[in-house]
DNA sequence: TTAAAACGTCTATTGATATAGACAACCATA
DNA sequence: TATGGTTGTCTATATCAATAGACGTTTTAA
């Protein structure tokens, strides 16, 4: 296996978070897969070029985070934690895009509100400037282990009540069919990367430094009319995105 | 400890480089758009709860990427640079893709190997671990500014040559083209994102903490046989990608 | 039972960060 | 031209990050 090469020095990012990166990324590339444990600390200082306690900080960062657990005596192992996969297609939903890869799903309504759509929510809708819109903050997990949060808008006239219908149901599908609307496609979605905010840092149950995919998405029903807008903010180390074409 | 800390503080990453980044996205929210510059420092200083030298480190780093420039007596000006827009369909071509955003788009060879394949190479590309690849390292920009860092395998019979008709033509479309493969369409792309390593760093001009929007993409040509397979790194802040269905 | 291997803890030293204050240099404008 | 606002530079001090070395504790296997 390629071994790990000597850290370069940033200004600014302490050389422990750097190593911890380094690690992070090497586990989930799959290069310890073979004994389920990190290499011995006096190792990873060799092979990083540093002092064994600066590997034991970027270990106990990992640790921190869950990502692995020291034994004494025995070595440091591995939790390894598997990557969701989202696929993005016309008919891409959440809940049933990750339903065969979690035990348990869960949707949560943080927040709702009725607003005035701004400019960019407007252009996304297709409404006018200040026409009414519903705004629910939602918190989606996956066995618990919370996977994205995201901010949708829908049109208020035609969806009145979708907060309600949300909560009950724990998902967006289900609560547009309470609603009556039984169908729906995914006309476009743009995709970009972030650091997050600390409050997607909350939610999420993220470590500083952590990235976000975020998704910024619309859905039409099925005469192309608009009847939502979402930047949901995933965990990026916890999901992938396929796009099938 | 003295003084309400507005920044929250990370251990392990400075606290100029966590204000850097805050300026970075309050630019790119267009926060300062009014006036094009950045608040005093002194304003800053205060904004963040931090000392002035502090937010000039910052300040300083944003000018290092070309972010800002500072002009004593006057203020910090905000440089714009947009960022490009890269559809994801499945005619999805980098330079068709995001030529219409800029002048001059280029694609350089920077390594060519003949290799065999691995066994995700292998299943991707439709073949059996160990037959022969050819691995193309290519390094893309617009208007001198540079955006991915990609690595393709392909075929090793089929498209012996590739290398040399990439670098005459730039792009992998003409250098199809060239063997005989006039049009080939996007089967399969998988989106992550993460930190960039320190390679991709000095390829992409990136500055420590910066992340990656990373794409593993599929083509085939028209029958459906893959064609080529490819791992793509593109600098986050300056694409996004846009998937319409 | 013993020894090697591995993680855990402690002390000490050096360089990078962050704060604090003062003042110089420069720009726009009244 | 004078003034207020802004960036540029300097000195000084305290805290954090990283190195270095020594030794303790636990597990595994000989």
């Amino acid at each position: 296996m390629a071994g790990l090469k000597q850290v370069q020095r940033q200004t600014g990012v302490a050389l422990w978070r750097q190593i911890a990166d380094r690690i992070r990324e090497a586990i989930s590339n799959g290069a310890y897969d073979e004994t389920g444990m990190v290499p011995p600390e006096t190792m990873l200082a060799v092979q990083f070029g540093v002092n064994r306690h600066t590997v034991r900080s970027a270990l106990a960062a990992l640790a921190q985070e869950g990502i692995v657990r020291a034994v004494q005596g025995r070595g440091t192992l591995i939790e390894r934690k598997e990557r969701l996969n989202f696929p993005i297609t016309r008919r891409t939903r959440f809940t049933a895009g990750i339903g065969d890869q979690a035990r348990e799903m869960r949707g949560l309504l943080l927040d709702e509100a009725k607003e005035e759509a701004g400019a960019e929510v407007a252009r996304w809708l297709g409404l006018k400037q200040g026409e009414p819109v519903i705004r629910l903050e939602t918190l989606r997990q996956a066995d618990k282990r919370p996977v994205s949060r995201a901010t949708s808008w829908f049109p208020a006239e035609r969806f009145a009540g979708i907060g309600e219908a949300y909560r009950a149901g724990e998902s967006i599908t289900k609560a547009f069919a309470e609603l009556g609307l039984p169908d729906y496609v995914r006309a476009t979605t743009e995709v970009t990367a972030a650091h997050a905010s600390a409050a997607d840092m909350a939610d999420l149950e993220l470590t500083p430094g952590a990235i976000l995919l975020i998704a910024k998405a619309m859905n039409t029903d099925l005469d192309g009319v608009p009847v939502q807008y979402s930047i949901s903010r995933f965990a990026a180390d916890r999901v992938q995105f396929t796009i099938e074409n």
